[in-house]
DNA sequence: CTGAAAGCGCTTACAG
DNA sequence: CTGAAAGCGCTTACAG
């Protein structure tokens, strides 16, 4: 009645070994026939093949990545998920890795450089076979372990001429600028720079908008609005209400990002702030509802789901070997003029 | 000059057996004391808590998995990152999984039963300790794979008492009921429901919807706006458009996600149409920004922060052999009546 | 409470 | 082009 008692760990998975037992041939033809590695006689690959469709046979990971020493996993660490940019990001690096056989797994890092290097310490050890990671700021551990670990790594968001760094992404700087030199060619003069959040991309772009402002004598310390707290709608509307009321000359703001944007368009309604009349208010990212603002917001369109292809790209070419044409890539961006200014 | 050439596949990495030569015990007690397992001698514990210190030791994920039959993963299966619904709710399964040393592993469904089987099967590969995932309804072959598994696996976002089935939500034909009942107790008579992506728990909400208007004789099919397309906010504003040039008596307008409301109350500033006088509009999941809209969007709060915590543990009970009391939970729902009915 | 043996299911590194 | 041997780094299942 009872099953014999095995000494063994029988565990019914079906393994190389019965498949090459299945088509006569050793598990070592099998192995090389499914993946396609060196030379394996036509006909027995049909026939190995033939095997695991009748067997339902799937190879198991944590064999293959003990005893080849790496996983299928690729980590991507981004700062957050309630960004929609990251979200537009990671649909795209999926979207490029799935099909290669790739997992994608994600760390959230909060902004945070010690939790990232807690999260990147935590997915060394899974032996990732790639790395993708936000930006190029990070402890001086995290750039270390990143080195030490030998796991191929393409940094998003920015670009760079470092060299041998791989990196997708534009220059936040001079996005930032842009969108300045709009603000000032619409002959603004007090044009005011509100973040959120505070982390290097956002800095990058506070650079861009104050070396535009110096370079025409606008620039005044005063005009910077920084607010560590993290970005929200509701962030927005408050920094441009408070924003307004310390310093009514200001007749442009620059937020750092759409959401904050879009909150200052709300606010404006309500406090029957005439947008662009009295001040212009324009955005960063072009996140969803933008365009369905009153009045539509003019900001920067961002190419995150081209940088997540284009990252997944060259992490594919890395972790497989291939040469990597050019290891900076920049996307750019576009200045989306609508309503607002 | 040259490294003479190993037979072996020397790696480098500090393995259990490092560890025990230095403590001075067998690999297996290491094992033992570094997983907590069994009773071991805590004198014997301290000297190989000093050994993995000493030497920097990492446990390796694949060998474990191997070796155990199962990895740390678990596995959240969620139709959509584009919804802040989904990630409000994966922050909370990370913050939740994470401390107790799991990896959670994402995969996105975009509400395909087809592409959530593919998913679920590739997961299953990598043997995850859990899994969580998004709803009650999905294909017969995904369910038969599920429960084949054996792995543990808890059911988001909706009640059910179903017996043996293990799940965290609300009841979303409830909530929809709930604040159709709220319309109607604010003297609306003609109020329609207008959905987007049409995925089953949409569908539990118009049910709600209908039902109260059955009750009070108030049902019409043509209240009923049903869109496939992904909700948006662009969406939202376009419907409400078409809706109330097609319907002029509509008096109220039961979105199905607050994107789609916030699009039509802006739809609505831009047209003129006056919110709530001429016409309600209500939401439902609460997202960012609802209560910055003009007016404020009234909705229906969703509990989804403490679904994914309360999911999380449920599921880490399950892993760990614990009884899990309650099988089925439901957190209920919130309505929040603000300014727009 | 501790350990020697065997095995998890693959791939590497040789040899032929 | 194919295969036998060894090993990846752990844990299971026994035995003491």
């Amino acid at each position: 009645m009872s099953q014999p008692a095995s000494r063994s760990r029988a565990t019914g998975r079906i393994t190389l070994a019965d498949v090459a037992q299945r088509a006569g041939v050793s598990p070592m033809t099998v192995s090389r026939a499914l993946r396609g590695e060196r030379a394996v006689d036509p006909q027995l690959v049909e026939r190995v093949k033939a095997a695991v469709d009748a067997l339902g046979y799937l190879p198991d990971p944590a064999a293959r990545a003990l005893a080849s020493r790496h996983s299928s996993h690729v980590t991507v660490l981004i700062p957050l998920l309630s960004n929609a940019l990251f979200v537009d990001l990671l649909e795209a690096v999926q979207r490029t890795l799935r099909p290669a056989g790739y997992q994608t797994l994600i760390g959230i890092t909060h902004y945070d450089p010690a939790e990232e290097e807690q999260l990147l310490r935590e997915q060394l050890l899974h032996r990732p076979a790639g790395l993708l990671v936000t930006g190029l700021e990070r402890s001086d551990a995290t750039r270390a372990l990143i080195e030490r670990s030998g796991v191929p790594c393409v940094y998003l968001m920015e670009a760079s001429d470092q060299p041998g760094l791989h990196c997708v992404g534009f220059s936040q700087q001079e996005a930032g600028a842009a969108m300045t030199r709009h603000l000032l060619a619409r002959g603004r003069r007090r044009i005011a720079f509100a973040a959120a959040q505070l982390d290097p991309r956002t800095l990058q772009r506070l650079a861009g908008w104050r070396h535009e402002l110096e370079a025409v004598g606008l620039y005044q310390p005063a005009l910077e609005w920084l607010d560590p707290a993290p970005s929200s709608i509701a962030l927005g509307g408050a920094m441009f209400e408070r924003l307004l009321a310390h310093d009514p000359g200001i007749d442009a703001v620059f937020f750092n990002n759409d959401d904050l944007a879009q909150g200052a368009l709300l606010a404006a309604l309500r406090l029957g702030v005439a947008v662009p009349g009295r001040v212009a208010v324009a955005g960063f990212n072009d996140l969803t509802g933008s365009d369905q603002m009153l009045p539509p917001l003019t900001t920067v369109r961002t190419p995150r789901a081209e940088i997540g292809s284009a990252a997944a790209q060259m992490l594919l070419a890395l972790m497989t070997g291939q040469p990597v044409q050019p290891s900076s890539v920049d996307l750019g961006y576009e200045l989306l003029v609508r309503g607002s200014t």
